[in-house]
DNA sequence: ACCGTTTATTAGCCATGCCTAATCTTTTTT
DNA sequence: AAAAAAGATTAGGCATGGCTAATAAACGGT
């Protein structure tokens, strides 16, 4: 059995790991709001466990067995997520800190049945993939909308930062999940960009909010 | 903010003065399977947050702040249950542990929710009774099932065990709650009873079971 | 190639929540 | 009433998972 903390820096060095090829305790600590000599411990306690690979000074990666525990808990917060938004009826960015806690929650069974109960969901409110339970996640060609040109048409398909901010910012602008939009012009001086959805007025968004928003062609 | 353990230790106190009048430091650690030593160290602790009376060598009982967090403990945890079994199609006999965890989560909007979900239930389906958003626990007149006479004719209205196996053998025996059996004959030798189901064959029950049993006139 | 900055690690401390062993209290037995 | 038993508390120890301060390694600019 893992502690709660353990899981908490498992997940930390799986999201790290999507961004980057290698995770650092710096970061890992501020992810998880503690500090780093902190992380260094938990670090090589986890790789006694065989669970991470642990780089003294050149970072940490997941072993297989680390990531198919990181996909498990992945798996668990994205189902909760799900059934709070679409059962329950909370907003899509209401519900990252109790699934948070919902996620240590331990039961295969448990999981099983509210995949179930929910018709196999294949994408979190926030779009993001849910691993099956053998912690395959179902692949899609999408790209961030700050790497986009213009004149390309496209289709919101997850929203990669669970911030409050940002998703009410994109609730204000009548953006979410399968919106179309199409590239009005992208200004090189500050990476902003002007969009247009299908029905309505164009207006800007700047690179911090299109760095976060993955697309597809649409 | 209370830790897991402190929760725990209120949740056993307000169990164990369901029956009795006090609780006991020996029957506290029994019930959560640690040492009494712990118990003293924490029923300390409790008091210091004014949270239960802790009379040394004379027992525990809960103030009115800590009766009202052990009512939002039961809360949760019935809750959970009821969403186990009703919606996710979990037995009966299968939801304490998943329950257990799941009424550790804190978030007050989150119950609110599942209630609504729910319908507002006001018993969970071992046909205990789940205590309102302000703690207040719809009154039923049951009585123990084992302190019937012959010729009554009663309904069961809760099972007050969650364990797997008197569960299983209620199942076994095809009552459920809502079943309604008459009693044939009280067995003064050991306190076992005859009972006749609605419909069915008579059958004996040990006292043990007819303990558990609340049942209310039918 | 060196010096300063950034990042990691180690060493040592602290709180929590558990434990065992020893020492009370209270209750029960004789 | 005294002895024994049962139960509760205290004293002291241990593992976990945090922390700060001190040290070490890697990196970037000159």
């Amino acid at each position: 059995m893992l502690t709660r903390s353990e899981e908490d820096h498992i997940k930390a060095v799986y999201a790290l790991l999507q961004d980057n090829d290698s995770a650092f305790t710096k970061d890992i600590a501020e992810r998880l709001r503690t500090k780093a000599s902190s992380v260094t411990d938990m670090l090589k306690k986890l790789a006694e466990k065989k669970l991470v690979k642990h780089e003294p000074y050149y970072g940490v990666k997941l072993t297989a067995k680390g990531e198919a525990i990181a996909l498990q808990l992945v798996r668990r917060h994205r189902m909760w997520e799900t059934f709070l938004v679409n059962r329950l009826g909370f907003g899509w960015d209401e519900v990252h800190e109790v699934a948070e806690q919902m996620e240590h929650v331990a039961s295969d069974k448990l999981i099983d049945k509210l995949d179930a109960y929910l018709g196999h969901p294949s994408f979190d409110p926030h779009g993001d993939p849910i691993p099956d339970k053998h912690g395959k996640i179902r692949a899609r060609k999408t790209k961030r909308l700050s790497t986009c040109m213009q004149g390309d048409s496209v289709r919101i398909a997850a929203v990669s930062e669970t911030t409050d901010g940002l998703l009410r910012l994109l609730d204000s602008k009548g953006l979410r999940i399968g919106s179309v939009l199409s590239v009005q012009e992208v200004h090189a001086f500050d990476g902003s960009m002007d969009v247009k959805p299908k029905s309505g007025a164009a207006f800007s968004l700047s690179k911090d909010v299109s760095h976060h928003l993955q697309v597809e062609a649409a």
